[in-house]
DNA sequence: CTAGCACCTATAGCATCGCTATATGAACTG
DNA sequence: CAGTTCATATAGCGATGCTATAGGTGCTAG
């Protein structure tokens, strides 16, 4: 009805189904609807997406594609843990920004549904971590880390969503992420009488070293011995504090 | 059909939709279903619940219940620290043990929907940590604390049942609670560090890691394995930029 | 005992939902 | 121009959430 501009169905549907997904608040959106706003019929969407929910795992896959991008743009700082900081509140302010695609995206997930999503944003978080793991500044091993900081990351940002608007405190966004970078981090740590948070020295060296032989691809062992280098490097770093 | 016990009708319907909701992964429940089961016809349904989001209110509701009876079994050990890292772990538990529930509970929480449980279990929260507080534990304000811990604790929660039951690694729970629990106790902590040292590669990583290794006495490769892991270590060290 | 009354439940059906069997048109290929 | 493939439309099926209406059930009052 609106949406009748030279582009082609498929696309319009998406626009489509973004749009309705993205101001009906939480209101289940009919085919129906979506369809009419496109000025389609009902069989083109399924001819296109299979499925309704193979429309809206359209959308999600193309919102998921902005928020990779946004995550992308700004890398280069120097310091690894500020660009997760920014990673952080990038998250949060997108799921702010389009609550509906990130409850579908972040809310729903089940096991047999699409962890594909989740997995993505981990290993997006894990790339980062791992800059900071070759600086020596991660104490936990890049992947753990990675998934125990987008799990909270997750966690705010439903928080956030659920309350209304008006009386949403971002504060509660970097207070968590702060404590759990600072968390993760192999910061001095010190002074500490209790004292056992921090790792030891070794283990902070193993990992920053795993991590750097992974970047570079350092051609000074054999592979078989990199396997097993690898691997004692491995149990180093697995160690408990 | 098999519900048929003296119970009345409106507990009939609840136990029937409890256990239709936990037994279909993530599939729909209709109605039908569930009044089938119950051995009751539709207008009964709606005429005690008004609504299917009534009913299933009402199931999660009960199955609240359940979980804060279960948070406030166990209260009384003189660390209230620990009694939090309890429940924190029966929190993820009673995710794990009704995953469709929970994720009706904390997964779909929209601002004008259903705040209330989540403010009920931050209010759960908070109340053990002004034991902490208390006590001179606490590094801010309790219900700060409370609904960061919170939020980490249902992201951590979402994630694990996001995944396959046979690769959940609880290890992501303990360490982001322990994080968690870290950054708002009373230790010097001090949140955003700025501390950053050059980047290094992997010969500085190496370097380091082998320092370090031989300063302390690392039980976890043998002495073999170690000797072996040093000449390597040793070889990428001295191997040219 | 019966009349009334509030409560609870059943019959039957509406509007809408996601989806599809089938057919028609367009566009490219030989 | 014939044949094939892709894309859209017509019409309708089964299932869904829900309800207008009516029919029991148990009570207390007369």
């Amino acid at each position: 009805m609106s949406l009748d501009g030279q582009l082609p169905p498929k696309m319009r549907l998406l626009r489509a189904a973004a749009e309705l997904l993205a101001k009906s608040a939480g209101a289940p959106v009919s085919t129906r609807q979506i369809t009419q706003l496109a000025g389609v019929t009902a069989p083109t969407l399924y001819h296109h997406f299979g499925d309704k929910e193979g429309l809206f795992d359209a959308v999600v896959a193309a919102g998921f594609e902005e928020y990779v991008a946004g995550e992308r743009d700004f890398a280069p700082s120097g310091k690894p843990l500020e660009d997760i900081r920014r990673m952080w509140d990038n998250h949060v302010q997108f799921g702010l920004n389009q609550p509906e695609l990130y409850l579908v995206m972040f809310g729903n997930i089940r096991p047999e549904n699409r962890p594909a999503i989740v997995a993505d944003a981990e290993a997006l978080m894990e790339e980062m971590l791992n800059k900071a793991a070759a600086a020596g500044q991660l104490n936990v091993q890049p992947r753990e880390a990675a998934r125990s900081i987008l799990a909270a990351n997750v966690g705010v940002t439903l928080m956030l969503i659920a309350e209304p608007a008006t009386e949403r405190n971002l504060e509660l966004s970097t207070m968590t992420r702060d404590a759990m970078i600072f968390a993760v981090s192999a910061e001095p740590a010190s002074g500490s009488a209790a004292g056992d948070s921090g790792r030891s020295s070794v283990v902070v060296a193993a990992i920053a070293l795993n991590a750097a032989l992974q970047a570079s691809h350092s051609d000074q062992l054999s592979s078989s011995e990199l396997k097993l280098f690898l691997e004692w490097l491995h149990r180093i770093s697995a160690s408990p504090a």
